[in-house]
DNA sequence: CACCTCAATGCAATCGATTACAGTCGAGTT
DNA sequence: AACTCGACTGTAATCGATTGCATTGAGGTG
């Protein structure tokens, strides 16, 4: 149980310990007959660094945090997966915490990750307020960008889509398929995310003469439950209009099952638009046309964003970099194909 | 940038870091006074311990490394969520790690984790075989619980589900609503899960006298696209049985899509079941009879575990637990209810 | 042959927090 | 008054790896 250290590899091998550290960590001279015998000690021994030691010296631990709100909404699953692989390349590991949605939460675990030097911090804040102390204050000790959402009012690097585009071209698409009118069902607009979306929403349904009642934009949270919700609402108090735009996939899917519930076809009747491209959007009835994030890119570009700002000491931190990347729409059976004649012209 | 030391509150208080270090771990005695101004510079100077230098000395990271074959297996995540949950409560913090399915990665990530001086580790192994070498090599020198799945041949701590119990439910259910023949989906036989369903499969299915043919027990691995796959193969090699018996949740969804997609009626003319009843298995169409893992309470075992685990020093390790939990069948639209007459009795 | 250079190696300080041990001091005992 | 006890506090060692500086010695130069 007890560990070998480089002391015993370095009285095995006959050699004193910075000779061992040198060999193991590749620095400095070491002729190759001492080398090989360090080498051949170090692996009769077992001998495996102590990683927490080396960090305390070198204040390096080659490990990045990442909090995201929830680790079990797919979308930041995945993005969990592609900034662990593009880290991955660059040999270091990545650190996994979940806020569960609660800024409090969140703030512990920004603290807990720069208690142990991780060398960067990802962060999809979890909250576009409330997730201001926390995050600002962890990105004036340490690297961090944020990811996919941001909180409003910091000064941090920050990478993600340009959701006013995406919901152009979703708009453009509805439209197309003969979309008079647009119900909107979204998260509290505490998240950038939603804000963001819900501009872009808002902003071309105007130039489309899309129809939006006030009434008709509702906001809860992500979650299939409240897409369900959100739509019994709408049928209670009036009815349905020609598209529902969610602004995630979980909502959609959600509402797409509630309408289904309460007799109405999907799309002939009520065409349905979700966000992120999960891979469940693609299994739903009927699948899901929805945004593409493009998850990897996403990924690697904060990834190359941290390395840079760890390189970059203190005093000469440039301004911020925002990457804002496009999506692409993923058109599948959720909503009317251009070639389908619309209903009502 | 530069972070604050125990050193620098101790001048600022005017007393020695021995001091400080008493007051701020609540260890040995301190005079009131003296406390107040330690507390009182540690505040002023944003004082926060650097957890590595205290797990150096400590040999002690109150961190608890967890390694699943997959994060994008919604199965996973919320044990995941589960076990972090259980963590929170004793003050202890998650380090997750995905190993893709890969026994190499895998070994990776244990041998890391343990490099990083975690108190204990809980994984998932991601394969039946192959994984042994590596988990048992971890298991040698710090606590280790196996979940859900494990290693053949390993001599760890345990948790997880009575899948043959589990299996006998399910085929119970499919009886009572008429099924005579049955088709066995699941992943190939390198982990443990699989080949526990399948011979709680087989042997209630011999005992109800529900036919099985040689060529219907298909072998893939947990995707959904296997599960596509895999019916599209039955369809074409001779037609579906009475009932299609998956491995885990994400294989039966696919199967389900594809019977659709290839013109029958679930659960009219084939019944469907899955195994985890994870969140999506409930918004399938229809929706998904599964056996329902109860995560909270594995997570909370393998937490308990792992406790006594690091208290009972190396010598006195007793013999290791192997705790399986009941499972409970959901019943929901994917069979056909014990009132609804059979087809063809 | 005296002297210099440079590769190879060892010594010891260092990272920051914890803690065994020792010293100080005031109050209580005899 | 001398002594004991215990509450506080400080000194310094410790955890394990890294690294600046010193040392050694072989080979080269004038």
């Amino acid at each position: 149980m007890q560990r070998v250290t480089i002391a015993q590899v370095a009285e095995r091998a006959g050699v004193s310990t910075a000779t061992v550290s040198r060999v193991l960590s590749r620095r400095g001279q070491v002729s190759a007959a001492v080398e090989r015998k360090v080498r051949r000690a170090a692996d009769d021994l077992g001998y495996q660094v102590n990683v927490i030691a080396r960090a305390l010296r070198n204040s390096r631990t080659d490990t990045v945090g990442m909090v995201v709100p929830s680790i079990t909404n797919p979308f930041f699953t995945s993005l969990v997966e592609s900034v662990e692989h593009a880290l991955g390349k660059e040999g270091k590991e990545l650190f996994l915490c979940d806020a569960r949605s609660d800024p409090r939460i969140e703030a512990r675990r920004l603290a807990s990750l720069a208690a142990r030097n991780v060398d960067g911090i990802i962060v999809s804040p979890s909250h576009g307020v409330d997730s201001r102390p926390a995050v600002q204050q962890t990105a004036d000790r340490l690297p961090l960008v944020q990811l996919d959402r941001f909180v409003d009012g910091t000064t941090t690097d920050w990478v993600g889509v340009d959701d006013v585009a995406a919901m152009r071209q979703v708009m453009d698409h509805l439209h197309d398929g003969g979309a008079r009118s647009a119900a909107f069902i979204g998260s509290l607009m505490t998240h950038s995310s939603t804000e963001q979306r819900f501009a872009g929403f808002r902003r071309r349904a105007e130039e489309l003469n899309i129809e939006v009642k006030p009434d008709q934009v509702l906001l809860g949270d992500y979650s299939v439950e409240w897409g369900e919700a959100a739509v019994a609402r709408l049928i209670a108090e009036g009815g349905l209009p020609d598209a529902l735009v969610c602004a995630d996939d979980l909502i959609a899917l959600g509402a797409t099952r509630a309408c289904r519930a309460h007799g109405f076809v999907v799309p002939q009747q009520v065409q349905v638009t979700g966000y992120d491209d999960i891979e469940f959007s693609r299994l739903a009835e009927p699948a899901l046309t929805t945004v593409h994030q493009p998850r990897d890119r996403i990924a690697a570009e904060a990834v190359r964003l941290l390395a840079a700002a760890s390189l970059a000491k203190d005093a000469e931190r440039g301004p911020h970099a925002r990457i804002s990347l496009v999506p692409t729409l993923v058109v599948r059976d959720s909503t009317r194909a251009t070639q389908t004649p619309p209903d009502r012209i």
